[in-house]
DNA sequence: TAGAAAGTGGGAAGAAGTGGGGAGATAACT
DNA sequence: AGTTATCTCCCCACTTCTTCCCACTTTCTA
């Protein structure tokens, strides 16, 4: 269970430091995959053989599957996190998520999440004000 | 069942006294989250993982369950309670709910809130009022 | 009234953030 | 094919911050 926001600075070399409370479940590896919000899911290695394992069997067209298949495995990265605590980022994960030198790193339940600062800014002011939207009409049923 | 309603004061450390009687119950953890009423709700993990289960099993579609996620996990803390019964809170929470020097804990049944005590004047006021009115619309049906 | 429990404050030790340097490997150019 | 340059990864060092621990004062209770 991730929970927390966390803010850090990414260094010349592209490492940015990993929540030590953190450490301890990625420590078999990491790997982060682009996410659709323009930032970056960071899995432990559990999670993400769960995720994968979830979209072979959901049934889909074997034409379907390639594409995502492509789109997904192609552009994620197993990495590790080194003696330091650090992850270091390749650069183009970095370009796609637009990362400057202020990064946030958020706990999403199962996976973390890596923002840019100011994006994340934005992002989250607009996701709490639907979510609790969403959350009242749950509780209404 | 937390009931009642206690004052403290946040150190310069961001610490704040946690009400003796309900520590018992915070052995384990404690989760703290913002609430829309910018307070914080306190939460125990046993009722944490009861509302986020409630969640994950609501049917929502993967786009609006990731920004739920960001709005509830990324801004709550898991946190514990130190050998003098404090709880120190994260600066973002602090700022978030407007945490001066007098605080109040509140009890709200499952959980905690934790308010600044300014605000929770105003608010209870105001609740009070309200309360009332649904209670008697209630049982007038 | 005395003892215990709780609120409050401060200090010290350890952990974590940050930056830099060196060695090894890879790729390119001559 | 050899040499050189570049890039990456790993290790080292420093400074800041957090967290844990200790001590004092006040309050409540027996």
């Amino acid at each position: 269970m991730f929970l927390g926001e966390f803010e850090y600075r990414l260094d010349d070399k592209g490492r940015v430091p990993f929540p030590p409370r953190f450490r301890p479940y990625f420590k078999e590896g990491v790997v982060v995959a682009p996410s659709p919000e323009k930032c970056l899911s960071v899995y432990t290695i559990a999670e993400w053989k769960k995720m994968a394992d979830g979209l072979a069997s959901g049934g889909l067209s074997p034409s379907k599957l390639r594409k995502i298949n492509r789109a997904l495995f192609a552009t994620s990265f197993h990495t590790g996190i080194d003696g330091q605590g650090r992850l270091s980022l390749p650069p183009k994960l970095r370009e796609y998520a637009g990362l400057g030198e202020d990064i946030i790193i958020a706990g999403t339940n199962n996976t973390l999440e890596l923002w840019d600062k100011a994006a994340w800014e934005t992002e989250k002011n607009a996701d709490m004000a639907d979510a609790w939207q969403i959350i009242e009409s749950l509780e209404t049923h």
